[in-house]
DNA sequence: GTCAGGTCTGACACCCGGTGTCAGTCCTGA
DNA sequence: TCAGGACTGACACCGGGTGTCAGACCTGAC
């Protein structure tokens, strides 16, 4: 049960997004200055950094909802599946989605590749790497080495990571190949 | 043949970086501010900034320098060696070199952990990427993929530095564990 | 030697992201 | 209705980074 000031601040902060979102995809990442978002939302700068505590936050949010998603499916896959196929299977939903709302992906993708979001974007690779490396720990040969002394899991959701971005890489330079077939050609480089 | 001008300039440099890392190592990269930088090397602010466009710029130099050197050593692998086995060797011995200077890098390891550099360390992993890549290509199983269109060389790449970085990442929690070993294990998870 | 060109420098003002503080207002629950 | 906490705008400040200007300095040509 949530009470009525946490759930005005969630609607607060969403129209913050909406609006910051909007202004981003008109004018980039960088060129949209926190004061006109503050602006756009309708209080002051310093109200602004009380519901976001950076301007990059805004879009960290919004990623990381969609990579808790990703988590979510990659639970669900069966106990038996390796790391790399159930990490492939978990991410095969994102990849059609990506090639069905074609435009709008690619877009998306461009803009995210813009130089000021570099630090969001690996910050947004370290959570990614963070959620994912627990599950797939199971799911890897078993060793006698503990837990916290493995740095399997880490490198294996470093990698996947890679693969992705990777296939996004080539992808924004050549976006009428097949995304899904991109990146299962950089995973092959894995699996062997 | 270099001009006056130029060495006079790389000097200053020089003096710069030395200075900034002996603040660096004392205070950490945040706390320490470009003012004081600017102080130590007996120059003003804004000159600081005709030497180094940025103050990261202070620490990525000296970082790609290093990999440079790793890059050198991974072009002079014999051609036969796949693109895992050359690349572990090339890294060998900067493993070793860490592991013999075991209080140092570990404390420079640590260093480069601090959040404030996260942006920094995300960058220098991604020029290393470029570095390597080309690298790697011709290491790689053939295919009738085009060069440009083929993902496999950047995802190899990345999957080593978040090998190395994992591996790291275990070491500064682990530092009595072996480097070396580490990383065998991490790229365990790949090679298969 | 001197004079004109470009270079290097410090100083100052400014931008932007982010923080500390303060006083006023609004909301909630007793 | 009233006390306490939350929310707000305003303002001053910090640190990284840039544009500009005027003076010092160096260099090469005459």
């Amino acid at each position: 049960m949530t009470t009525l000031r946490e759930r005005t601040r969630q609607a607060v902060r969403d129209e913050v997004l909406t609006a910051a979102w909007r202004l981003f995809a008109r004018h980039g990442f960088e060129a949209t200055t926190v004061e006109q978002i503050a602006e756009a939302a309708g209080m002051s700068r310093r109200s602004f950094f009380r519901y976001f505590a950076t301007k990059e936050e805004l879009i960290l949010v919004r990623l990381i909802e969609h990579d808790e998603k990703i988590a979510a499916l990659l639970a669900a896959r069966p106990a038996t599946e390796g790391a790399w196929t159930a990490i492939r299977a978990a991410v095969a939903p994102i990849m059609e989605s990506h090639e069905q709302h074609h435009d709008r992906s690619l877009a998306l993708i461009r803009m995210m590749r813009e130089p000021g979001l570099r630090s969001t974007i690996a910050e947004r690779e370290r959570l990614w790497i963070g959620l994912m490396a627990p599950l797939l720990a199971k799911r890897l040969p078993r060793t006698s080495v503990p837990f916290d002394q493995d740095p399997r899991p880490l490198a294996v959701a470093g990698a996947a990571v890679m693969a992705l971005s990777s296939a996004q890489a080539i992808w924004a330079e050549h976006p009428d190949k097949s995304l899904s077939r991109l990146l299962d050609r950089a995973m092959s480089a894995f699996d062997s």
